[in-house]
DNA sequence: CATGAATGAGGTTTCATTCAT
DNA sequence: TATGAATGAAACCTCATTCAT
């Protein structure tokens, strides 16, 4: 996978199992108090480790900030990766209506992880950025097959992929990154409907579709959601 | 204003000079090495001061931060909200377009700063952040004032200005802080037009205004993009 | 002898096996880096041990400071207290030559460990020192009984033979100690046979009979050794 | 002179007063306690300094080794480069004897230096410790001159003046890494006068010569021996 | 007999802030 | 008003040694 990461340990389970433990105590300190300010004293308590242990298995400070994001976008970019091999026999419409509700649901779960990851990943060496932003980038590149795959079946009509798939992703993570904002404004399920609809009116040729994507759909089925 | 900061000059002149001086200084040190990992030696040097000289006009490095923050989000503010004053006579849609351009543009002039203020607001404590986020609410405002215009006058149809709104503010804000993604892939001006169109798309009651509009601005180059 | 060292192990035989082991890791490890620098773990790895096992056979990291240390000098001491014993029928002026050569190409066989004695017998405690200090000395002494016979057989004449003896001791070493000095300016058979020409100048009774050592000379005694 | 040393104060005649602090603290622990066994809280309180103020005129531990060491070595070699212009009308022989005199003393009252420098420079990184032992190599070369002025003067006979030279300088050394063996044996003038009879015995072309001022020194009292 | 995970005190170094000058 | 030397707590990280397995 990633790794040239120190460890003092031969023994790759228990490695994996301890970076587990190392990446759950993270989440806790990292996302209340951010990154430089977490000393280790706090991150081996909130590992239920000594600093001792802690050292045993990643060779720096630095070596758990990326553990942990990359732990996050990992699983971000799996679930998403997955998303279109589960895909039943719907439409590109109805496949991006689901994508965007998955993907922001995955985001409301991991708000702290989101929003962590645009503030620290500045704080990484080149090397591990880069696979971050790789990472990062994945997603978009999900979303861009699936808007795509509707260009070609001529449900949609898109200058630059790229970007609209790019707004998708982005306008998913302002759920977590400015909730400050959003939660006084909305819930997340009218936040995943107001930006559906936005979307696909952007991007539907027939535009129709769109607005009469829910009630209408009720009386052509075989368009309908799943 | 800027406010209860402690300073042990009592010429109100000589403050605010040398805090601009602070802020000038800060802006090439901060936004290279982000505020944990920039002292105070460096700070000074930036700011052409002794570290003694810094303590004068600033109570602690965490005002620094604040005035930096403050002080890009000012500038920002009072073009955005000096925005309409300043408007012709045109209509919603022409006004809305200008309003993306000069964002996104101002944007791009302070591409650090809001990439920095992304990261580092959380170090602020909670009075100094709150005015910080109010001042960045107050972007979001500027726009849904703009837009909710534009529906009294039937040009748009939009359910939630207010999250259209933010989406318009944030897209910009994602030109700067995605510029690892955005960059390799379109032009700042590219990057408007799409958005533009996109945003334009999504709310315009009569969809011809959008694709007719485009025409318009080939008609009269002057109103175009640079 | 290696006497109140603590073991876990009651099986004297391989005890004694797995300290020269010790010993053989500790000439890898403790010379490149130095007794400080060196951690237990690159020291069980250089031993091709466990961390366990080097604690079942030795009390400490300075009880491996001291086997290693005592282990170099003890051959050496073995070797030169055993010289005189194979001496055949010369004389003190040939048994000398014959003692320097043996003693300084002993040392140039060992240079590392004689520059680690130098550099690390201070970081034994005193009674581990004294015994270091005590089998140094040993060689001096047995240098010196050559000497003194040197001076009964009136082939020597020699105010303190002690400072002497100690001058052709230590010279050696110098071999080993200063060699970016040395090893630049001749090699080992040139640097044995100035000391000993030095050496026997100054403590010969008939100055000629250091001339005369080799055959060679005996035929030109005027010309001397090249 | 060496410096590339960091430091946080730009007054230079502050920075050496300091670092002459600082030098002469170390004298204290470093030669006590050795440099890897004395940590930065004894250092600076040997100082007395706080480590903040230790750190603003030295850039880590092992710039306080150079300092000492580089101090130590330069004082030595200073006294050493000058005793030549402080000759008056004297034959090579008798300048050899003040030499080996002098340098004997300076070594006997920096014993401690001494010895710590033999057994602490390895600590050096390659250039610190280049730097080093070029001063060092700076007395053989001051003493090798006096050999080859006594060569050609013809009172010296001597086959390789450099082999020589670092013989007379390290046997000053030992004086102060053997102590332990040879205060025992003998005082520092009867190791003056020992080596220095050796010495000449080895060199001298007329034998007299030596046996002679001998017993000059005996009638002229106030030549010899404090 | 052998292993190596775990411990936590203690190492070196940094840095925001103060205050005598 | 301006300076920058001084402080010392606290940061990250290492390592000899133990002991359950």
């Amino acid at each position: 996978m990633n790794d040239d990461m120190r460890t003092y340990s031969h023994d790759e389970t228990l490695v994996k199992l301890r970076r587990m433990q190392i990446i759950q105590g993270a989440a806790k300190v990292f996302v209340e108090k951010g990154y430089d300010r977490t000393n280790m004293r706090e991150m081996a308590a909130a590992c239920n480790m000594s600093i001792g242990a802690l050292y045993h298995y990643v060779g720096s400070k630095e070596d758990i900030l990326y553990l942990f994001i990359n732990d996050g976008l990992s699983r971000l970019s799996e679930v998403v990766e997955g998303f279109s091999s589960r895909l039943g026999d719907i439409s590109p419409t109805e496949a991006l209506r689901e994508f965007i509700k998955m993907y922001y649901r995955l985001i409301d779960d991991g708000q702290n992880l989101c929003l962590f990851t645009y503030q620290e990943t500045k704080g990484l060496d080149s090397n591990a950025r880069r696979r971050v932003l790789d990472a990062a980038a994945r997603d978009v590149a999900a979303c861009e097959k699936l808007l795509r795959w509707g260009v070609e079946a001529r449900e949609f009509k898109i200058d630059n992929p790229t970007v609209v798939a790019h707004n998708i992703i982005v306008l998913g993570h302002m759920w977590a990154i400015r909730r400050w904002f959003l939660r006084k404004r909305c819930t997340l399920e009218e936040y995943i409907r107001e930006q559906t609809e936005s979307i696909l009116k952007a991007i539907l040729v027939d535009t129709r579709a769109a607005a009469g994507s829910r009630k209408d759909t009720e009386r052509h089925p075989s368009v309908g959601v799943k």
